[in-house]
Parts: structure tokens; sequence; C-alpha cells
DNA sequence: ACAATATGTAAGGTAAACCTAACAGATAAA
DNA sequence: TTTATCTGTTAGGTTTACCTTACATATTGT
């Protein structure tokens, strides 16, 4: 089901899928007991959630093995991975928020905010970073 | 109980007590069934829900009454309004994002988004707008 | 090969936040 | 004032996303 375009996954769903990403990207593949662990979710919680993501395309999974994204699941991933990216480059490198308070803000906010509202604030972030004069202003209080 | 903060109220109430503190400020008191009608919620939830701000001492409201923030109360709505109106006029202001969306990736983003981080974009925003050339050579694209 | 450990899943449970239906109590209109 | 409408609550239900316990199945170490 949902093969075109799979909108409106649920915001746990999208971790599952961004960190399975994040974690691929790295080259490792995970199993369902040790992407539990990096989520802090019980193994139980994590199999029922796989069982999802394999109904709806998202990934390729059989007990025991290791969990693989479909192309779909990829898409996905990077839909909300870059949303994080955008966000906590926006709040460390514009707003001078440190790496932990921007990553912890990114990690809520990529899944409820608009494209387009992302899409400003990654221009936005392009534009500021082209006057640098200007962020030093920022930080040093120069209004 | 609960005296001294109530931190860490969850998005739902908050939505509650944002309304009713909206509804204050323009000068109307709130029946339930009213609540009701504004935030799409059942008028049973909405009984439940004003149950739980009682007991929580962030309203006062007894049944076909109308609904009265005490001054707790008043201080949680400001803290959530202020973040919505933080947000909101840095998206609109800012970015350029039109008021409907900003004002929905606002209701979102309030709930949830860190103190420090929501002080931070009130600062930038205050000082883009002490810029205006700069925001027009963003709106215009000039990099 | 077999014991120890790791992994996965089923069953059953909890909590939050909603719902509808039905009814009780209050208010307003005739 | 009494009928109609509005308001609030209760009871019971749904969904989502977690949980623990217990057990089955794999994998690994010796």
């Amino acid at each position: 089901m949902n093969i075109t375009t799979t909108q409106n996954l649920s915001s746990g769903l999208e971790d599952y899928i961004e960190t399975i990403y994040i974690s691929e990207q790295a080259g490792f593949q995970l199993k369902g007991a040790e992407l539990a662990r990096k989520l802090f979710i019980s193994r139980a919680s994590v199999s029922e959630a796989l069982s999802k993501l394999v109904a709806l395309g998202l990934i390729e999974y059989e007990s025991y093995g290791l969990i693989k994204l479909t192309s779909l699941g990829i898409e996905e991933a990077k839909r909300v991975y870059e949303k994080h990216g955008v966000l906590e480059n926006f709040f460390k490198n514009v707003l001078g928020i440190d790496e932990i308070e921007s990553s912890e803000n990114a990690c809520k906010i990529e899944h409820i905010i608009s494209q387009n509202l992302l899409n400003k604030i990654s221009d936005f972030t392009k534009f500021c970073e082209s006057k640098k004069e200007l962020l030093n202003d920022f930080k040093n209080n120069k209004l």
C-alpha cells in the first residue's frame, strides 16, 4: 500500500527510519535490538514498529536479519534528515546555539515543520552565512 | 498540587489555556461548550480537560459557569502565547512566510521549542528588523 | 555440541487524548 | 411556565505508542 509517497508518517516512525538511515550512511546496518538500544525503546516496541515499516514498504526486514531501507524508505529518511540538518545548522551557525541544544530542538521540530517554511530557513541560512560580518554583529550584540 | 511552576504541560493542555487566554484578552470569558467549538473538540473531551486544569490550579471553573484563568494559569498561557508570537513574527517578518502558514507552524512549534532557543530567535528578529535593507536584500534574492 | 547469550515476538497492560451516545441539569424562548 | 435548546458529565470505546513478562529462536564462545 501507499506505493507512491508516504506522507504523514508519524513522528515515531520518522525517528526509526531516520536512525536506520544515519546508520546505513555510516556503513552499518542495524538489527532490531540495536535500533531499540539507540532509541531507548524496548525490543518489543521496535518489533511492532518494524512490521509497520515493512507494511508501508519503507524497509526490508526479516527476523534476525539486518534492516535495510527500500528506495522509498531512503526518500523518506532523507526528507526528515535534511530537515534536521537545515534546522540544526540554522540554530547553530546563525543563532549561535550550542550543538546539543540545536540538535535536540531540531529532533523535535523536524517532524512538524512545513516544507515551505523549512526551505525558507535553508535559503535564509545561506544568505546569512554569506554575510559573516552580520553574524558577528549579532553575536556581539551590535544592533 | 504543583503550586510553584507547572512545567511540562502537554501540548493539548497548553492549547486549552492559550485559547482561554486569548479570549479573556479579547474581553470574553468562555464556557466549556464554546471552548470545544473553538478547538473542534467534543464537549466531553473539554469537560475532562477542564477537570485536569482545575486540578493543576490553572483555571477556576464550575459547571455551567465561565472559565477563568488563575494567576498561575495566566503565567502559563503567557509563556505559550509569547512563544507563538515570537515564532509567527519571525516567520512572517523576517522570512516572509504568509500569515496563515506562519501561524500554523507557530501553533505546533510553540509547544516543543526550548526557551533559550526562542529567546535567541526573538533577539535575532529584533536585530533583523533594525536592518531593513538586509531583509529587502533577502526578499529580493540578493546574495 | 552445547551452554550462555542475544534477539525477536506474542500476550497482555498502561496512559493519554480523543470519540459517541445517552442522559441530567440549566437557560432561553414561546 | 413549559417547551425547546444548550451545556456538562458519565460510561464505554478507539487509537497510538509505549511497556513488561515470558518464551521461542538464533548466534556465539568454549
